[in-house]
RNA sequence: GGAGGGGUGGCUGAGUGGACGAAAGCACUGGUCUUGAAAACCAGCGAGGUUUAGGCCUCCCAGGGUUCGAAUCCCUGCCCCUCCGCCA
């Protein structure tokens, strides 16, 4: 959520700004509803002032034994007004708080202007593009067996998965190695959280409520949904809560498998593991004070890339443009991992710099010192990676004219020493 | 699932209709004392909204209700604890 200060000085300068990510603020509906709130807010709290006047002149008057006939009588239909003022007002600030949480965030200065992936900014390569001296296949044709899709389907329906074997292994080094690397040397906490979320944390991050046709739903019993990706627990550790500036900044580190319902790609990717409606992925969390966040942004690009480079995949860096951008973000870099059975790069972490936004809708905030005022802290979140696609790099990058698998050297130790993986098909 | 007990500031915890945004303690901040520190003592110290300011308003898990007036009484929900049952 924007802050509703700035938003009351200048919502014409706040416009402008979301213009940038091809979103059309509706100033008419915020200023209806802002000046509705003022007016009644003003209003009740008069009426309730002059209510805790003569009911604190009851109090008193009945301890020192006078008559309160006249007061109470004098109070007249006070409570019934309030009563109808109350109401308005709560429906009406009900009303604002829903609109301004469906407002996404500004982008930052340096975003680039555009409406779609392909305008977004390419920044730097790592690795050269792996080259075949013969047709490579895609990872698919690889895995045969060992990727079950008839089972998935037979159990789950389309978009799911059913890994055998040592794909299944490889799968879960992946997992091993990238917890390994972000905790014993980027320093990140590793959590183990639910893997189901109520509606309050995925307001916080920004979920809900404006998508909530792209996460599965639990159960009208419990108003809760599965996980779409570890940002949800893991960013609720700090929704309401007021951190001790000396423990900035939290990094945490979490596994977790993610559930997207993934609406509105029909017909996209449907092949193979490219976008299911469950992946695994390792997510890297930071929660700073405000003035490190830029720099956690790029440190924590940097701890993707390390695993990246760790398993000698090529890849690019892209900074999202304005259209691409996501809900709650103020600048996000991707990393894109090049996929030869693609034939092109594609997206293996996302990171984001979500400034306060994420912060005030979970009232996270920092004491900067003692004595001072709580203030809202900044969050950010990047994948470290999404396990499915790497493995799919794994397969199409490192497989060979045999149709074996070469294991990156950094994954054997995880493989027990196994150098590559041989599929039937 | 059954029975009982609870949810109060950063933390512990008192408060059962008016003097309570709330005792006390801890933590924290400032001061006195001290060569310095500790201890002791004194003082300060919840969150949010609104206002040029003084101020005003709200918040004692959440939502309703009773009342001139609710942390306190009533209803509903959520959560926690104890015991029993079941269970990986």
């Amino acid at each position: 959520m924007l802050d509703p200060r700035l938003f009351r000085q200048n919502p014409e300068a706040i416009a402008g700004a979301l213009s940038i990510r091809g979103y059309d603020l509706d100033l008419d509906t915020y200023r209806d509803l802002e000046k509705a709130r003022r007016d009644l807010q003003t209003e009740m709290e008069s009426l309730q002032h002059e209510r805790n006047i003569v009911s604190r002149e009851i109090g008193r008057a009945k301890r020192s034994g006078e008559e309160i006939e006249p007061l109470v009588s004098a109070v007249g239909d006070l409570g019934l007004r309030l009563e109808v003022i109350r109401t308005e007002f709560n429906k009406v600030h009900e009303e604002l708080q829903g609109y301004l949480l469906t407002i996404p965030n500004i982008p930052d200065d340096s975003v680039p202007v555009g409406e779609t992936d392909e305008d977004n900014r390419e920044l730097y390569r790592w690795g050269d593009v792996t080259e075949f001296s013969f047709e490579p296949k895609d990872h698919v044709d690889i895995a045969g067996d060992s990727l079950d899709f008839e089972a998935s389907v037979r159990i789950a329906g389309s978009r799911f998965s059913v890994l055998r074997g040592p794909l299944a292994r490889l799968h879960r080094g992946l997992i091993q190695l990238m917890l390994d690397i972000h905790t014993d040397e980027h320093g990140y906490e590793e959590l183990y959280v639910p893997y189901i979320a109520n509606r309050e944390s995925l307001t916080a991050t920004g979920q809900l409520p404006k998508f909530e046709d792209d996460v599965f739903f639990v159960s009208s019993e419990v108003d809760s949904f599965l996980i779409p990706t570890a940002e949800v627990p893991v960013t609720n550790m700090v929704r309401d809560q007021i951190l001790d500036a000396n423990d900035l900044p939290l990094k945490y580190v979490c596994h977790t498998p993610c559930f997207r319902r993934e609406s509105g790609s029909h017909g996209k990717d449907t092949r193979g593991l490219i976008r299911l409606h469950q992946f695994e992925k390792v997510e890297l969390v930071q929660v700073t004070h405000p003035d490190r966040s830029w720099v956690a942004l790029d440190e924590i690009v940097n701890h993707a890339e390390t695993v990246l480079k760790r398993l000698e995949l090529p890849f690019r860096a892209v900074s999202l443009c304005g259209g691409d951008l996501g809900f709650a973000s103020a600048k996000t870099i991707d990393l894109e991992v090049w996929l030869p059975g693609f034939d092109r790069y594609r997206e293996v972490s996302s990171c984001s710099n979500f400034l306060d936004f994420q912060a005030r809708r979970a009232q996270a905030r920092f004491r900067p010192a003692p004595q001072t005022r709580p203030e809202l802290v900044h969050t950010l979140n990047g994948s470290g990676l999404a396990i499915g696609r790497v493995l799919i790099a794994i397969m199409e990058n490192y497989q060979d004219s045999q149709g074996r698998v070469h294991i990156p050297d950094a994954l054997i130790p995880y493989m027990h020493g196994v150098q590559y993986l041989e599929f039937e098909s």
